[in-house]
DNA sequence: CTGTTAGCGCATTCAT
DNA sequence: ATGAATGCGCTAACAG
C-alpha cells in the first residue's frame, strides 16, 4: 500500500516530525537532513494522505461550487470562471449542479459542510435568505446573482441597466410599442430585466401597458409559444425584448414560420449573448452578460474571505449592449464575429 | 464550533461507540438507546466529521472527474451524465476542466490522488497510456472517447460508424465530390470521424482524393477559414462533411459571405447535434454524439468498478444521424425542434 | 535544528 | 447490546 509519514521518517532516520516539517517547507531543518528526507521520499515514492492532512489542519482546500440546472453555455461559463482562479491558489471545486428546489439545494450544502472551506452558490431564487440559513455563519460563502440583502457577500449582473438600455436602444430606432418577455416568476434575473424595462419605459414617457409584458421562462420552446400572443396585440408591437436569449431564439422561429420578418417587420433582442446569437440569421442583437467574469470574482471574493480580508458586499459587474441585426443596427462582418 | 461524537456520547449517556453505531445504522442498538442517541444528536445540532470519517473508513464518497476544455455545449452534457448517476449513488464529484498539456492533468490527477476513490478522465489526445501511468494500479478509472487498448476501461461515442453513415447519406442525396473538414491532428474523435469517411469513401467506390480533406481544428473559426480551400478545389465538391458542428456552422457563415447557397449549391453536414444545429438556417444535418450517456455510462462503470464487479473494458454507444435542410433533406418543423 | 507526544473525530475490534 | 481501547496519517506544540 502507500507509504506513511512514519515509514519515511524511519527510512531516512528522523523523526516524523523532520519529515512534515521537510513536507511542509520550514526552513528549520538542515540542508543535509531535508536531502536524506527527500530521498527517502522519493524512494518510497510518499505521498501525503489529503484526508490525514485536512483532519489535522481543518483546512480541506475544496471550495464547493453549487450552481443551478441552466443550460450549458452558462453553466459551463461560469464553473470556467471559477476554475481558472481555484486552480492557481490551489484549491479544488467540489461540483453540484442541477438543483431543481430548494430541499435538493439544502441536502447538497449538508453533505458539502465537512469537506469544504467555502461555498460558491448560485440560486436565482428570489428567496434567498432561507438557504444561507442552512450554512454555518463561520463558513465563508459568496452567492451569485441573488438577491442581495447585504447579509452575504453577492455577485451579479447589472441586469436592471443592461435591460433598460437595450430598451432605449430600441426606441431610438424608433420603437414605440415594444414587448417584453418575461423570464419565469420569481427568478432573479427575470424580475432585474423586467425591472429594467419598465424603467426605460417609463423615462422614455412611452406607455406602460401591462399586455406588452408576455410570460415566458427562459426556455426557447416559451419564446416560440410567446409568438401567437405577440402578434395578436392591438396595435402589434412592433419590437421584441426577449428576457433571454434563448427565448429570442425560439421567437424568432415563430416569428419566421408565420412570415414576419426581421427586423423588417419586428425588432427583436435577447440577453446573455450566448454564443449562436452573433452567427443566427439575423444575428441576434442582445445584452452580454459577462458570466466567466461573475464566476472569477466569486472566487476571488472566497479566498479574500478566506484569508481574512473584509470585502463589499455586493459587487455589481456591468453588462454590454451587443448591437447586430436583430434590432435593426448594421450586420457584423463575419470574420468579426468568429474569435 | 461543532460537536463531536464525544459530546454526543456523553450528553446521551452512553460510548462513542454506541453513538457510531446508531450513525451508521446498526442494528445492535437497543431502539430506547437510539432514540437517546437521536436526541443528543439533534441538540447538539450534531453533524459527523466528514474527513474523520474518511480517515478512519478509508472511502471518500469522492469521484475525481477531469475534462478538457471543450467548448460549452460538450462540457456541460458530459458533466451532467455523470452528476446525475453520481448523486443517486451519494458520491460527490471534484471537477477540474480545461487542460491544455498532459503535464497540467498529470499534476491535477496527482494532486486529487488521495482525496479520490476513482476517476473518470477525458483526454481525447491519442496517447493516453502516458496518462494512465500516474494512476496507482487500484485506483478504479474510466477513460472518456479516448484510444482504447482495453487495458483501461473506456467508454466511447461510435464516431467511425457515424461518420461513415453520414458520408453515405450525402452520397445518396447523388454527390459524388464530398469533401472532409477534419479535427485537429491527434485528437481521437478526430481522427475517427476522419477514417469513418474514407470508409465510406471506399466502400462506395468513390475516388479518395487527398485534396478533399481540409484542415481543421474543431473550433468555428477554422471552418469558416475551410471555406476558401474548398471553393478552390476543382472540380468543386457539391458536399462538405464537418468533424463537427462548430466548423460546420463556421463554414455555413464562409460559405453564406461568398454567395454560396446550403443546401442548393452545397451540401453540408456536421457533427455533434449541439443546439444551434437544429435552428440554424438552414437546420444543420449532423450526427449526434450521445454526450449524456457517455457521462451517465462512465460513472455507472466506476460504480461497478467500485463495488468489485467486472466490467466490459470497451463500451461503444452509438451515434445517430440527424437528417435536417443543410444536407438536402426537407426541414423538420419547428415547433419539432424545440423540446 | 530535531525528537516526543498529544490530539484531530471517527470506526472498529475485542471484551463484557 | 454496550463500552474501552486502538489506530487511521498527519500537524503542531513543547522539549531539548
Amino acid at each position: 500500500m502507500a507509504a506513511t509519514i512514519r515509514q519515511v521518517a524511519e527510512r531516512a532516520g528522523v523523526s516524523v516530525a523532520t519529515v512534515s516539517r521537510v513536507l511542509n517547507g520550514s526552513d528549520r531543518v538542515l540542508a543535509i537532513t531535508r536531502k536524506r528526507v527527500l530521498e527517502a521520499m522519493e524512494a518510497l515514492q510518499y505521498l501525503p494522505n489529503e484526508t490525514a492532512r485536512i483532519l489535522s489542519t481543518g483546512k480541506t482546500n475544496v471550495i464547493g461550487v453549487l450552481l443551478p440546472d441552466l443550460h450549458g453555455e452558462f453553466y459551463a461559463k461560469v464553473s470556467q470562471g471559477i476554475e481558472r482562479m481555484a486552480r492557481t491558489e490551489g484549491y479544488h471545486l467540489l461540483v453540484s449542479s442541477s438543483h431543481s428546489d430548494e430541499a435538493e439545494a439544502g441536502t447538497m450544502i449538508r453533505t458539502m459542510l465537512g469537506r469544504v472551506d467555502g461555498l460558491i452558490v448560485m440560486w436565482p431564487r428570489l428567496e434567498a435568505a432561507s438557504l444561507t440559513a442552512l450554512v454555518p455563519p463561520d463558513l465563508p460563502i459568496v452567492l451569485l446573482n441573488a438577491a442581495a440583502d447585504g447579509a452575504v457577500p453577492t455577485v451579479r449582473f447589472d441586469n436592471q441597466t443592461g435591460a433598460a438600455a437595450m430598451t432605449r436602444h430600441l426606441a431610438s430606432h424608433g420603437h414605440r410599442r415594444i414587448a417584453f418577455l418575461k423570464g419565469p416568476a420569481g427568478n432573479y434575473d427575470a424580475e432585474e430585466r423586467l425591472a429594467g424595462y419598465r424603467d426605460a419605459l417609463r423615462e422614455l414617457d412611452l406607455p406602460a401597458d401591462p399586455a406588452l409584458e408576455l410570460d415566458g421562462n427562459f426556455l426557447r420552446e416559451s419564446g416560440y409559444r410567446a409568438v401567437e400572443a405577440l402578434l395578436a396585440l392591438e396595435p402589434r408591437p412592433t419590437a421584441l425584448f426577449a428576457a433571454n436569449d434563448s427565448m429570442a431564439i425560439g421567437a424568432l422561429l415563430g416569428l419566421r414560420e408565420r412570415g414576419v420578418r426581421v427586423p423588417d417587420d419586428l425588432a427583436l433582442a435577447g440577453f446573455d449573448d450566448i454564443p449562436p446569437a452573433q452567427y443566427l440569421i439575423p444575428q441576434l442583437s442582445t445584452v452580454r452578460s459577462p458570466m466567466q467574469d461573475l464566476g472569477e470574482h466569486a472566487m476571488h471574493l472566497l479566498l479574500a474571505l478566506l484569508g481574512g480580508d473584509d470585502i463589499e458586499p455586493i459587487t455589481t459587474l456591468p453588462t454590454r449592449l451587443m448591437l447586430r441585426e436583430s434590432c435593426g443596427c448594421p450586420p457584423v462582418p463575419a470574420h468579426l464575429s468568429l474569435e
